[in-house]
DNA sequence: GGAAACCCTCTAGTAGGTATAGGGTCAAGT
DNA sequence: ACTTGACCCTATACCTACTAGAGGGTTTCC
């Protein structure tokens, strides 16, 4: 199988199944006479694995963890309890973050009723003096932006 | 005020700082005759403002935007306004996001009771075989990892 | 035999910073 | 007078997780 089948096959864009392989995320796969990547169903079922994970938010080098564990089906599985417990504390710690993060939007928002030039509005008066901490919260997950 | 003064009274690191002030975010102060830059209020209460847009976890293009619109206060607040509606569904996007995360992985730890090796856990098994999407949702929030 | 559709490597760009190298400057102490 | 340490400067590289492009080779179809 080509790069381009198995890009099709998973919905996984040709250079980032390069980007996979340069990372050691995926395992080199053959390579044809002509130089062309030849890949297995073992490497359809890796990818599979690795998106799936990369679509639970987690960082790369937390699958990079997974990937070596599940190549070793003979130790005990709490060490990848540990990483998804973890993983989960991450996610509960950011939607926990994100809340409250709602919240003071929603009060910036309701600062302003609208229909006032920037001037007046004390939305933007708000944010000039810091009454709260500076820190942004860096948590282990993936972000509001693209 | 020097910029360790400055850095010291808001908690932004210097090379943020700096940063900044390349980023166009923070207007380039005067410099003393050794080349050291030297800040006023002016630029205290505008560091404080882009921090505190930035614990609102705002792109810089965001932030950026505030900052003109706050440079004209006869214009309508109703632009700072719409700024802050995108924002808070981009946010409670992510919010949601991150929910359905949560409820997945904890469905893949309790494919698990622990006490097995990996090879008998259904854990892993379970990312194998992709059921669902492959797509991560690139919603316009900042990231759960640091 | 020529054009479209593949494939290859290598490099650079994205956001939002952090960290380092390699300097210059300033105030206090010896 | 000199040295030490704490500051300051610029410029560049690094980080994550990719994506996009340059510049080339190969294969397939008409």
């Amino acid at each position: 199988m080509k790069i381009g089948e198995l890009s099709t096959l998973t919905g996984c864009p040709i250079q980032t199944i390069r980007y996979f392989e340069a990372e050691n995320l995926l395992q080199p796969p053959l390579r044809e006479a002509n130089n062309y990547r030849s890949y297995n169903q073992d490497h359809v079922d890796r990818l599979n694995f690795i998106l799936r994970c990369r679509s639970l938010d987690m960082a790369q080098e937390e699958i990079r963890t997974l990937l070596t564990l599940q190549d070793d089906p003979t130790r005990p599985c709490d060490d990848v309890n540990a990483l998804f417990e973890a993983h989960l504390h991450h996610v509960t710690a950011r939607i926990k973050a994100l809340q409250v993060l709602k919240r003071q939007i929603q009060g910036i928002r309701e600062a302003c009723a609208g229909g006032m030039c920037i001037g007046d509005c004390g939305a933007l008066d708000s944010l000039k003096h810091l009454t709260g901490a500076n820190e942004v919260s860096h948590s282990h997950v993936r972000g509001v932006h693209h």
